[in-house]
DNA sequence: TATTCGCACGAACGTTCGTGCTATTATCTG
DNA sequence: CAGATAATAGCACGAACGTTCGTGCGAATA
């Protein structure tokens, strides 16, 4: 056996494998869902054995809850990290939406957003799937509500309202954006859904706030 | 084979027991989705043999379409139908948008809005019930959309701002109510949708349209 | 060089799936 | 009440499912 502590050492070859299984998986589950892909059907794509697949998971619940975990990790950073390094206020929180937009229209995942597809699919089945994607969607709700809570912290925005409800409604247009444009396949959503975030941050800004003409918040077109 | 045209008789024992076959799967299908449920396990719940299930459909996707239209028709039953009768104009707008939300809130569906469910689970995979799912879906944002210009029409509503915008927003809101409600089981994601939706349409409002007292927009509490 | 380990394979398990057939009931009609 | 017809049950099938097992092979270790 290697030294047991390499955390950090060139991966073996079985954890280059089962990544790659992982990224065959969330490509998958993100069209046909989680609960559909098969392992069968795994193998076939990726040109291995059944069993060979299998191995890398105790069980296909594990593989399921693996292949969230890492479609996870990618809505992080390809819909959240980089927003949440803007400056706190309306920079970031305008910033966590257009990221979220930006998601959706770069097509991370050919289905739509993963997180929405996998909590619709597993909402009304209890289990360890249903609790991870619930919490998926609390992590993601809850940053919202952070920069809305940050963006009164420091000025930006009117704290008469409440935080949850403009927190809600923000939210409803990015959902909404997702279902429309598959729906329909219409990039006209993404238009709508920025017209409607600009329409209720900008009714909310307060004199500190950044001027819209700033990078903080879109033009007008 | 009894008279070709007798479409109101009363119907034979078979057309009785398709039409519980198709209750019992719209209430699984609800929770567990339309894929997943099988005919074996709906036989079980019905206490009948498999192909005593079977033989009232050519296929199980004809099962699963005809349970996809028998939802669609309560769907339009309990979430449409009464508000379509309103007064046209702001009434039947806010009736709409009330009326969906009251069938979330009576759970006329134990797994949420069945359209919605549907829609993301057979989004990704072509094929008849993917056109169905979408079909059902139009007709609801259609009738949101008609409701929306129909209010501009009769003076209800500034003629200034874009149809399809209001329409995709308060669509929104109602979406986002029945996913935060499955999400955290927590009623005032109604009453926040009710606040967005609301707080839409009085700021769209014209000096013709009905007093927000009322009955056709709710009061303040 | 000998031995152990990591990894993938192929075969087979038992179960469930959808879907045909053929009987056997149940229901309606004359 | 009898005969016809509709409705359900029984049974079997091929395929796919998740899973287990024994095995081979290349690389790392001793």
């Amino acid at each position: 056996m290697p030294h047991v502590s390499d955390t950090s050492q060139s991966p073996r070859k079985g954890a280059i494998t089962r990544q790659t299984i992982l990224d065959a998986a969330v490509r998958l589950a993100s069209v046909e869902g989680l609960e559909t892909i098969s392992i069968g059907r795994l193998a076939e794509v990726l040109q291995m054995s059944k069993s060979g697949v299998f191995a890398h998971f105790g069980s296909k619940q594990d593989l399921q809850l693996a292949a969230l975990d890492a479609a996870l990790h990618r809505f992080v950073s390809e819909a959240m990290q980089p927003a949440l390094h803007q400056a706190a206020g309306l920079p970031r929180l305008w910033g966590l939406c257009d990221q979220y937009l930006s998601y959706l229209e770069r097509r991370v995942f050919p289905g739509g957003c993963f997180l929405l597809a996998t909590w619709a699919e597993f909402d009304g089945r209890p289990g360890p799937l249903r609790d991870a994607a619930a919490a998926a969607m609390h992590t993601w709700h809850g940053a919202i509500e952070r920069a809305v809570i940050s963006a009164q912290a420091v000025g930006h925005l009117d704290t008469t309202g409440d935080p949850a409800q403009l927190a809600f409604e923000l939210n409803a247009l990015l959902q909404a954006a997702n279902t429309a444009f598959l729906l329909s396949n219409d990039g006209r959503a993404f238009d709508r859904a920025r017209v409607g975030i600009r329409d209720r941050l900008t009714r909310l800004a307060t004199a500190q706030a950044p001027h819209r003409a700033a990078a903080s918040l879109p033009g007008d077109t």
